[in-house]
Order: structure tokens, then sequence, then C-alpha cells
DNA sequence: TTGTAAGCGTTATCAA
DNA sequence: TTGATAACGCTTACAA
């Protein structure tokens, strides 16, 4: 392996000076710094970053901390942030929590550790206390998008949950439908009480009643969906805004095998737009998050070390699921 | 922070002696480690991992690199890799090549400078040649799953592409197709080549006349397995084994564009079991990877320094796409 | 603009 | 079984 001390004897200079013009210091000769570079690209000379960041105190990895990376929303964030880190000079290190408090607090742990530039986090649901990510972080800056915590400081990216949820409300009850249930996420999340806000106001702006007994908490599982489909069946709902997808995907399996066809007799609109959701029969309609988009938007708030909250629009795709109104036309 | 010169200080030893304490040595005396143990706790001491790496020239990362971290198969293969890897105190770099030769070559440089202990690997499509895979690692061990170059050393961990594609052309064969056709991928990937032999074995084996113009080569997307459905229905085929299920569902696609039903007029087996073939209407058929376990045995190769070759059975399941049979029955 | 020198925290080698 | 010492390759005050 070729050292910068390699080059400096190579040159005649002094390893800080190769050092100096290697890392684009303004205190080094025009001249000088060309000549170094050429000789180190034709010495084939690479920086070994591990000198480099036990010296500086700091690596050129970003860490990112999922739930799940196999979660399309997640894994296109995580493309997206790394379409612009990559550009910049930076790698990316991604951790999956699986939802656990423990295992997130332990991929903190590891990215402390590699002394990485800044962690990029969604949260577990698991956790409800922001204190400890404060405190494993120490001064790594943070930045945090979808599920956020207001109270940390840093970056936000987050999607328009609440202006939404209230948009695929309203479009369930433009369609037709009067007794419009919710599948809940996980209300500890601001995402999913955001959302949920979005659904009451938008029963009442429509004049319709909010019914606690329609609203089903904690409730993002393919399995918890159909339970919760069946519950609602009974109470006498005809639609549903779920703040999944597998949630709804349940909820829809649930309500055919009951006999029931949507969106004739029960409309459903989900929430991340998953790939199943244009394929299944009928085709789900959902709201699509600019995932990639927000990938974009977390690394770079890190490289410009913003600490705003940008607010991302989700899209709502009407399918079959929920689209009584041209049914009727056929 | 402190290091373990503060943990020496503390106990009136040397930093040598707390160093070989906490990193297991066995000439330490039992008493000094449990003592050294015990101080390091006390005083919340963690190894500074860039000064062990750069001493030690290696570090305790994994680098996986795949086409792609959004398709299940891979990300399930990444998790089943990361579960055996974590409890071994490993942590795992995660890289997408997006099946691009270039970014490939990239990944295993940054991988090759963070000093990773091993690279796990799945090549992209586009790498025809693996002399330059070898070249980038230099003296890394490496670990092929899946997509593996049989030329180049190391262990590898791949599916029983040639048996099960067998399999699944048996299977249509079985159900009454005449007329077999395969969506083949790119045949430089031996997974895709093994597929494309088990399949024409099965056509001979069952005497079948194997024909070249119902071979679709490279079509592993939606949008070709679109095209090459609709040709193939030109030329006569009733029945398609493709070798991915992206390129099956656009198929799907196209035959019911034209008018076909399936099971009915035309059958067809994927390869991946994506969440979307089970959900689907017809629901599609398909072999299922035994993604996490691949990512076990491919981390435990790494762990144990293995350089053997283990084969993965996949899982052929029979859904409504190509399943005429009890079709009939009903 | 360049050189000097002192580490960053750990580990390996050798000697005691 | 432990200690002394050097080194891993790089960066950065500070001095020249």
């Amino acid at each position: 392996m070729v050292t910068i001390t390699d080059i400096a004897k190579a040159l005649g200079v002094t390893p800080s000076t190769v050092s100096r013009a290697l890392s684009g210091s303004p205190r080094v000769k025009e001249e000088t710094r060309r000549t170094v570079e050429e000789t180190a690209r034709s010495m084939g000379y690479e920086r070994n970053v591990m000198a480099s960041n036990l010296r500086r105190g700091r690596s050129s990895i970003v860490g990112i901390i999922v739930p799940r990376i196999y979660r399309e929303f997640f894994s296109n964030v995580i493309g997206g942030a790394e379409s612009i880190l990559n550009e910049a000079g930076y790698n990316v290190l991604i951790c999956q929590t699986h939802e656990r408090r423990e295992a997130e607090l332990q991929a903190l742990h590891t990215l402390r550790k590699n002394q990485v530039a800044c962690v990029l986090m969604s949260h577990a649901i698991e956790t409800e206390d922001p204190a400890p990510i404060a405190e494993a972080l120490g001064d790594i800056p943070l930045v945090q998008f979808d599920r956020v915590f207001r109270s940390l400081p840093g970056a936000k990216v987050v999607n328009d949950n609440y202006e939404s949820a209230y948009a695929a409300t309203r479009h369930l009850i433009a369609n037709g439908y009067r007794r419009v249930g919710t599948l809940a996420g996980h209300l500890c999340c601001e995402a999913f009480s955001d959302r949920l806000r979005g659904y009451r106001k938008a029963l009442e702006d429509s004049g319709l009643a909010y019914d606690e007994s329609l609203v089903f908490q904690d409730c993002i599982l393919r399995e918890t969906g159909w339970d919760a489909a069946l519950q609602a069946a009974e109470a006498g709902c005809d639609a549903l805004y779920s703040a999944g997808d597998f949630s709804a995907l349940g909820a829809m399996e649930a309500l055919r095998w009951k006999g029931l066809s949507l969106p004739r007799d029960f409309g459903i609109v989900g929430t991340a737009d998953e790939t199943f959701a244009s394929l299944m029969s009928p085709s789900l309609s959902s709201l699509g998050q600019h995932a990639f988009e927000m990938g974009r938007v977390a690394a770079k708030a890190f490289l410009f070390r913003s600490q705003a909250t940008t607010v991302i629009s989700m899209e709502l795709h009407i399918r079959e699921s929920s689209n009584r109104n041209s049914i009727c036309q056929k």
C-alpha cells in the first residue's frame, strides 16, 4: 500500500504537504497540488480511511436506521439518500431495527462507534421515549424522516399525513360511503396520529359523526387488518381509510371472505402504495409516498446542515377498491 | 472518551495488559482479566474501532453487495446474513449496484477502503468478467450467493436452479400444456442458464421438442415480459416458465389484455415468489427461494472460513396461474 | 507556502 | 504473565 509518506519521498516534500494537497487545503501552492495529485494517481495512492478517521475523529459514513429494509417505502428512501450521499463522497451504512427499541439502540451504538458523520433515521414503533436516542447519538447530527420525534433537535422530513389522510377520507365520502372507519397505526407515532386527525377532520367537515368504535388502533399488519375489518363490518362500517397497505390488504381479504364486494359494498383506501396495491384484484387505492425524494431531501438536510422540517406531499392513487362512481357508470 | 490508557493508569498496569485482557488474549492472568473487565465497564469504556482497525488493518464490518435492496429476495438474504453476523460481533454495510458493473466496482472499492472483513455478494447482471472483482477485492475473503462466478475462489451459496426449473416445467406439462416456452434471464448468469437447462431437460424428458424460438432471453422485467408473452402466444405457446416474477407479471398482463384466460388458455410459473405473486388474480405460481436461509448460510461460510458450495432448494408454490387440473374439477 | 513534530488509540513484538 | 516500545497512516498546530 502506498502512503502519503511514499509520495512525499518521491517528490522531495514532507507528508504534511502531501496531506494538505490531497485534502484540498488552501495553504498549498497550486503547482504543488497538481504535482502531488498526479504523482498520487500514478503511484496508485488511496487514502487510508481508518487512519484518516482516527485522526479526524469522524468517518465519511452516514448511518441510516429504518424499521425494515424490505418495505418498499424504506428501501426507496435509502435509495434516494444514497444517490445524494455517494455523490458527495459519503458511504451509507444501513441498519434495520425490526421495529424493536433494543435493536434501535444497538444500531445507534454501532454507528456511534464507527463515528459516522450523521444518522438518518425513522424510529421503531416500539420506541416511545426519544431521550435514549439523543443520548446514544452524543454529538452526531441527526436527520429524522417519516417517523419523527418533534422533541429531538435536527432536520426532519415528513409526509403531509394530516392533509393526505383528510383527502383520502373525503374521497371515500365523495364516493357515497357513509360510515367510514379507520385502521390507525400506533398513535404514539406522530405520522399515524396525524393521519387519524386528518381522517377525523374529514368526517367533521362532511357532517359525519366521529365514532371511536370505528377507530382501530395499532393496526398495520395483514393479520390485524383482517380482524379489524370484520369488527368494522359488524359495526356497520361501509368503508375504511387504512394508515398502511398491509392492513388494508388484510381487510380486503376478510371482506371478500365475508362475501362483501368492493367497491360496491365497501370502500378501502390504503397508505404507502406498495407494488401489490395496483396488482390486486380489485386493485387497492392508496396514498403514495415520494420515498426516493424523501431520502434525497433527508440527505441534503445533512449536507447543508439544515435544521428545517420539510413536508412532502403524498399522492392519492384512486383504484378499484374505492372508486364506486366509475363503477356505476359502467 | 475513556481509553485503555485511562484504565491502565487506574489499575497501575500498562495499556498492553489492558488491551490483551480486553481482546481475550490467553497471555493474561485470569484475575487480571476480571479486574480489567470490571474497571472498563465501570468507567464506561468503549473500544475505539478506528484505532483498532487501523492497527489491525481490518475492520469488523462485513460488506454485502446486491443488485437492489428492494427486491424481497435480496432484502431477505441481507436479513438472514445480518442475524448471524450481528450475533458474531460484525456489522453489515450494504451496497446496491442497480445491476451496473460500474457501481459494483465502486462498491467493492469502498468496502476495500473500509477494510471490511469479508464481502458477501450477488453480482450485477451487467458483469460478465469476474476478473476485476477479484482484483478489487485484493485479499479480502469473498462469499458469493445466488448469482455466482464459478471461477472465483471462495464459498458459494446457490439455489437448485436446474432442478427447480425442471420441476416447474414438468408441473406445467403435467397440467396439460403442450407448447411451453420460457422467459429466460440473462444467460451470462449461471443462475439463469441453469434454469434454462432445467427447462430444456424437462421438455426432453416429456418427449416435447425444445424450440429456440420459444426461449426469450434477457427477460426479467415487467415490460420485457409483456412483449415476450405476446410473441410467445403468436408462436403458439400455451404456457411459460419464467425465470423471474416480474417478467411473469408482465406476461400475465399481456395475455389478459389479449383476452386469454389463465390457467384455462395459458399457464405460467414464475420464480422468486414475490409478495404480489400470491395476491394477484389469478394468483401466480412461483418458485420460492429460501432467501433468509441463504443469507444465514453465506454468513456462516465466512465465519467458518468455508470454501464450499452450498445448494439450497427452491419450493414450487402451485397457484391459480398454472393449476388447470384443479380448475377442471370445479 | 512548507516543514516540524506530536499525537489519534490501539496492538504486536520483543524483552523482562 | 507483564512491561516497554514502536508503529499503523494520517492530520494539524505551530514554527519557519
